[in-house]
DNA sequence: AAACAATACAACCGCAAGGGT
DNA sequence: AACCCTTGCGGTTGTATTGTT
């Protein structure tokens, strides 16, 4: 017995959004509410599937986004969180008003990871890269260790395949794209995190102690209640109570620029409350 | 200027959790 | 308890853009 899918996807596009798709999507949220998204592409006029246009909504058109890149302070956060949570995407980003799980993840794979490995971190552990490399080398050692023991009944067919096997560890473990630590780098990270953690109470590792992470929240929008009513009075208790969020948001230039076929780039010019 | 490669990010997919019946 | 449905999450893929040769 197959899963079922979440929809009927004959028929159903995919790929990028269109404007026109966009603006009968905001068009229709914000007419009534965020609510059965199974229900929302047929009611809105959208031939895409519900959790696709959950999606486009929750990453892309929800009115208390950020755009544009993260700020320092906000990288910094994410790395924070980051040593403590793990992939948690969404744990991080309810820490980051205006950010999405989305947006976090692929931020961090496109950019933090690139640059915690320039520092000498391991963007996995949060550790230098040389504790990590001296436990990657030992693949490596235990080969060589083996060709260095001289023949055996096979050794004619390693000794053909030894740098395929070298090849083979190093891109198992990554070890070409781990760069040498650059001793200052390292020290400044030290130093960093000492400072951080001297501030804050709290080390880089797994430790428990939240107070970080309280001096870490921001005051949150709250989306909680909007659209989580499943039941028929659902739509009427978000209008009502809820759709004013939206509505309180003092500059809609960005969807005017939308549903005029201009779909905003610039960061965000809605207000948190 | 064109072709190719690398990068960034939007979107998709499958699974799991949670709530309702 | 079992099933169904919806939503949320994290990993992965696809594609547009940018950079390089």
């Amino acid at each position: 017995m197959g899963r079922q899918p979440c929809c009927d996807k004959v028929g159903l596009k995919k790929g990028p959004w269109t404007a026109e798709e966009d603006r009968k999507l905001i068009n229709f949220i914000l007419t009534n509410g965020q609510c059965c998204w199974r229900a929302v592409p047929k009611l809105a006029g959208l031939l895409r599937c519900g959790k696709s246009c959950r999606l486009r909504w929750t990453n892309y058109l929800r009115p208390d986004l950020k755009r544009g890149l993260l700020s320092d302070y906000e990288e910094k956060m994410v790395i924070d969180l980051h040593s403590q949570l793990g992939n948690r995407w969404s744990k991080i980003a309810s820490h980051l008003p205006g950010r999405t799980d989305n947006e976090i993840k692929n931020h961090w794979n496109t950019h933090i990871k690139k640059k915690l490995r320039k520092m000498g971190i391991d963007p996995l552990t949060h550790k230098p890269l040389s504790i990590v490399e001296q436990d990657e080398e030992e693949p490596i050692k235990k080969l060589q260790k083996t060709f260095e023991e001289g023949p055996t009944s096979n050794s004619k067919n390693m000794s053909l395949c030894y740098n395929e096997q070298i090849m083979a560890i190093n891109n198992e473990y990554g070890v070409e794209e781990v760069p040498l630590i650059d001793p200052e780098s390292l020290e400044l990270i030290c130093s960093n995190s000492v400072m951080s953690s001297s501030s804050t109470s709290t080390s880089s590792n797994s430790s428990n102690d939240s107070s970080f992470l309280k001096d870490l929240q921001f005051q949150d929008f709250d989306w909680s209640d909007y659209g989580n009513d499943n039941n028929n009075n659902g739509v009427d208790n978000i209008i009502e109570n809820n759709m004013m969020s939206l509505l309180d948001v003092d500059d809609f230039s960005n969807w005017d620029l939308l549903l005029n076929d201009d779909i905003p780039q610039s960061s965000s010019t809605f207000r948190l409350f």
